[in-house]
DNA sequence: GTGCGGATTAGCT
DNA sequence: GCTAATCCGCACG
């Protein structure tokens, strides 16, 4: 029988993001963000990330030079980076790597599995991906904005677990296994260009985009 | 101060 | 497949 914790008390540290960022990107399919507030508690499970990573990289915000706007890269990793994009839509990264090394993974498609406030069960795969397939969708969806920019992964709103997340959504309550005990959680991961860089000359044939090939909730093939 | 363009999405042809 | 929507960071002056 698998052992049931509290979900917070599961939550992945800082450390687990102060790694080979490529390494991170694998890591983290399958694992599950949460959103949670006075009035909200939202799960997804992430099936589909992108890594932006060191200096020579021409598709990463950090390739040209620190600024304002992207110098939580450049910190430590286990903090999230969020930035606007197209004057619309937010961008949910976690930064890895070591001080002063700059490195993020940007969170692309998450499958919703639990949403306090709808009933989930009774939405198609094409509602819900409307939800979390997507960079901006995801975020929009999670209520996820600039204010979470710079703040830590070990904070209580928003925080990733490894645990497989059972929920009931008749009596809105959540309950959580350790992902070993589980035989549900498997990933089939492949490898990709990145979305949308097509400005970054060599850097946009770089294989960096990580998704979970059986999920329906990647952004694309 | 001005101008350009983007790690996207939705809606239409 | 094409394009509008809509803001701000950033380079240049």
């Amino acid at each position: 029988m698998s052992e049931i914790t509290k979900l917070e008390d599961s939550k992945l540290s800082k450390k687990f993001f102060e790694r080979e960022t490529h390494k991170v990107c694998r890591d983290l399919l399958g694992k599950y963000l949460v959103f949670q507030n006075r009035d909200n508690f939202k799960i997804g499970r992430i099936v589909e990330v992108e890594a932006y990573q060191g200096f020579e990289d021409k598709a990463s915000h950090a390739s040209k030079k620190k600024t304002s706007r992207n110098e939580v890269m450049y910190g430590a990793g286990g903090y999230y980076y969020i930035y606007l994009i197209y004057g619309m839509y937010y961008c949910l990264n976690i930064v890895t790597e070591k001080e002063s090394y700059p490195a993020a993974i940007l969170i692309r498609a998450i499958e919703p599995t639990y949403d306090f406030t709808r009933d989930l069960d009774k939405m198609s795969v094409k509602e819900k991906r409307v939800l979390g397939s997507g960079p901006g969708r995801l975020c929009r969806w999670l209520d996820i904005d600039k204010s979470f920019n710079g703040v830590s992964v070990e904070g209580e709103g928003l925080y990733v677990t490894p645990n497989i997340v059972r929920t009931n959504v008749r009596t809105r309550s959540t309950e959580s296994f350790s992902a070993e005990a589980s035989k549900n959680n498997r990933c089939e991961i492949v490898t990709s260009k990145r979305v949308g860089v097509d400005y970054a000359g060599e850097s946009a044939n770089n294989e960096w985009r990580y998704y979970d090939v059986t999920s329906s909730y990647i952004t694309k093939k």
